[in-house]
DNA sequence: TGTACATCAGTGAACGCGCGTTCACTGATGTAC
DNA sequence: TGTACATCAGTGAACGCGCGTTCACTGATGTAC
């Protein structure tokens, strides 16, 4: 059973508690607000109490940011729900940029070089590759992965920096999407 | 003419000194290790001197980007230069990529969310929005901009954070771009 | 050509700030007997 | 069921650090007469 605690010892999911105060604090001040003292704070702990728990402040940024990640495989494995596999694959991109905007802090975290772990966000990347190895098949499977993450990542980076400006992000991103050519992906 | 003042007053263009300083420091220690102070002491001034020339510390990273978003643009339109349009559009995809490479760090602060100055880099953005309109005509012109810019946007940020790995970032910029649709933009 | 003076472009000291991290500690919990 | 004790998960004080920025200043330069 999960009993309340009424001391202040023994959080009971310290933490989870920091991952979840960080991403708040990511939401609200961006990526320079997010440090570790605020993060206690916010969690209502002191901030020696963060090194229970995360090695540095590093492993703190890394944790949240894994947990970004878990949040956009679950959004891009909803979006990959339709018959016709190119449907899916579009809907997946759309699903991307959507998720973008709802959470541009933490997406800057995600992909903004301020985290150093190799292999995290394979698991997100992995529900679109698939989806395109069934529209294009095997041998230009790889290929087309990496232009269709290139393509709706790179709308998505230039949206969040404002560089292109639109009221309806999700019909860009479709519209954008139609331009790859999935007939014909190996022809140079 | 120009004198070489021997006195430590009076730089002669402290402003390009320290947005030279600046970029060098960028490139050693990335955006974070980009600080007033540091930049000034680079530049073998004191902090407070910088302040002559930049209202704050936003002003001189502001400069700083500008200055890379002139050298994007004149990479690209070195580029830009081959009888065929797509031949001419995909090479500056590629020099765009290769840009990035060069200067990953530069790249960051360019496109990292840090410069919130409005309109800065649209002229590099002119350069290949221009060749894309000789390639689709001015209808479509919109749009495939906008696809190609985020293809090679996003291959670069992706590549720059290591989660796409490549020896070869050029040929594999050429092989994403032949992804796009030239030829039936509007189709969806 | 000199000189007085305004202005420009630097200086170093100092400010307050919040940061990441270490330290010695203590209260709460779990376990062996 | 009690008790002794190890371990776990928190505490607050303190550290040194580098930061952006302000201040009063001074040396160098340009200009009017």
């Amino acid at each position: 059973m999960f009993t309340v605690s009424t001391s202040k010892y023994h959080h009971g999911d310290l933490r989870h508690g920091l991952i979840k105060a960080g991403r708040a604090l990511l939401c609200d001040h961006g990526v320079a607000g997010l440090t570790l003292r605020a993060t206690a704070r916010e969690a209502g702990v002191s901030a020696t109490a963060a090194y229970r728990h995360f090695a540095d402040k590093e492993a703190l940024l890394t944790a949240i940011a894994a947990d970004g990640f878990v949040a956009l495989e679950t959004a891009l494995r909803a979006a990959d729900d339709h018959p016709d596999d190119r449907t899916a694959m579009r809907q997946q991109g759309v699903a991307y940029v959507q998720f973008a905007i709802a959470n541009p802090n933490l997406v800057r975290l995600m992909f903004g070089g301020v985290i150093h772990q190799d292999g995290i966000g394979q698991a997100a990347f992995a529900v679109l590759a698939h989806r395109v190895a069934q529209c294009v098949g095997p041998e230009n499977a790889e290929t087309v992965t990496l232009g269709a993450w290139s393509i709706v990542h790179g709308l998505t980076a230039l949206i969040l920096d404002q560089r292109i400006k639109t009221n309806d992000p999700a019909a860009l991103a479709a519209k954008i999407l139609a331009l790859l050519d999935l007939t014909r992906p190996s022809t140079c």
